[in-house]
DNA sequence: AGTGAGATGGCCT
DNA sequence: GGCCATCTCACTA
């Protein structure tokens, strides 16, 4: 266990195919009742902005919902789905271009009973985030935020095609979704 | 394995 | 009024 520090703003302004990758083996930490405790992220999405028809801002769309897309790389992006659940987001790049990673699952990284994190739903119910969380600066050690780990071997990285945007037409079958292989927390195989 | 329906509500047109 | 970056359960085969 090395010192825990925060991932940099540098480290979301790169592509966002490549920071999805990246972030698999990261720790999603959140801070709940005074207490801290951490996650492995283990399965993520790359949404490509206005050229993607699966993402939010698709076509420079720019509504209220999505503002926090429009914010620098780094802060969190949550919006609620289907009136029930919601989605934790990582915004990537630069205001003009407003990308993001959708967090789909995670490990956690302490004792915990009835562990259910595995999908972008359950998990934001878990650790207890609505759109209280959305906006907030992910390097910064408020209520959530994300440190470094060691990278993880691209041979343990598997891509597949994004889970739930079968209307997006051919993008639905661009192979966005990344999750660490073999992985029991990954939302499925 | 894959498919389909229902729950449920904010937001977009 | 219709649409969802979900989840669970109930089917089919």
């Amino acid at each position: 266990v090395g010192v825990l520090r925060t991932l940099p703003p540098s480290f979301y302004q790169k592509k966002t195919e490549i920071v999805a990758q990246r972030l698999l083996g990261k720790n999603l930490c959140r801070r709940w009742r005074g207490k801290v405790f951490r996650y492995r992220i283990v399965e993520t999405e790359a949404y490509l902005g206005i050229g993607d028809p699966a993402c939010h801002t698709f076509g420079g769309r720019n509504t209220q919902r999505v503002q926090s897309m429009y914010l620098d790389g780094g802060h969190s992006y949550i919006y609620l789905i289907y009136g029930m659940y919601y989605c934790l987001n990582v915004v990537t790049k630069t205001p003009r271009h407003p990308e993001a990673v959708l967090i789909r699952a995670v490990e956690p990284l302490q004792p915990e009973k009835d562990i259910h994190t595995d999908g972008p739903g359950k998990l934001c119910r878990h650790l207890h985030l609505t759109k209280k969380e959305d906006g907030l600066s992910l390097w910064k050690k408020s209520s959530l935020w994300i440190e470094d780990a060691p990278a993880v071997p691209k041979k343990n990285i598997v891509a597949k095609k994004r889970i739930g945007v079968d209307y997006a037409g051919s993008a639905a079958k661009w192979p966005l979704r990344f999750y660490l292989r073999g992985n029991s927390y990954v939302s499925r195989q």
